[in-house]
DNA sequence: ATTTATGGTAGCAAAAATGCGTCCAAATAA
DNA sequence: TTATTTGGACGCATTTTTGCTACCATAAAT
């Protein structure tokens, strides 16, 4: 156990419940992770990132530093403004059609 | 003025503002809407979706039928058991880097 | 040294989503 | 017909996000 990919592989055996915690931690992370990096290239400061979307300064800071989890509607104003786009895709594993 | 295309476009030509919340709709309505073809094609009702993702019935009714807009942590944990995937993509247009 | 920009944090009220239970109409199966 | 399932709606209390304002430490520019 000694890196954090095998901390989590032996979570996810061990108790999945707690690992689909880690997964949709993990999922937020990397989402708000591009949308800080795109923001970054753009050469935007929170400050006008904000004011591009018509957002208080204070919550697009809460949402970067992972104080708030943010509501679809706040994450795809931001989205708009960095020219990033949410996209619903069908995974590569799991989830099976019943019968 | 015939067709919804042709309004939309009226609007965004006469009031970018007006034009944002058309597509922040479009946007959801675009995502929850996948949501609900996934959850047909897997035959699962409302209720076994929410049993999975250890949501009440009414949370994922009320996405659906449009009566809230989803959390992006209540949204991944649907998505989780649908076997989708929340994807951020650069978009095509818009959005160039300022300097 | 002084101003300015930046990311982060804090408190507070308002708005919104959530969780929980219940109920209902329509469709479906028995 | 009688059950059962399904999607949807409602109220209510709780939790969370949001909007707003203000503040701070740091870094950068002047």
């Amino acid at each position: 156990m000694a890196t954090w990919t095998d901390y989590k592989n032996h979570v996810r055996a061990e108790n999945p419940e707690i690992a689909k915690d880690i997964d949709e931690a993990e999922a937020i992370s990397q989402i708000v992770g591009t949308m800080i990096e795109r923001r970054h290239d753009l050469n935007l400061s929170q400050r006008d990132l904000a004011a591009l979307c018509g957002l208080p300064h204070s919550s697009v800071a809460r949402i970067e530093s992972g104080k708030s989890i943010p509501n679809l509607s706040t994450l795809l104003k931001i989205f708009r403004e960095l020219g990033l786009c949410l996209v619903a895709e069908i995974g590569h594993e799991k989830a099976q059609p019943r019968i």
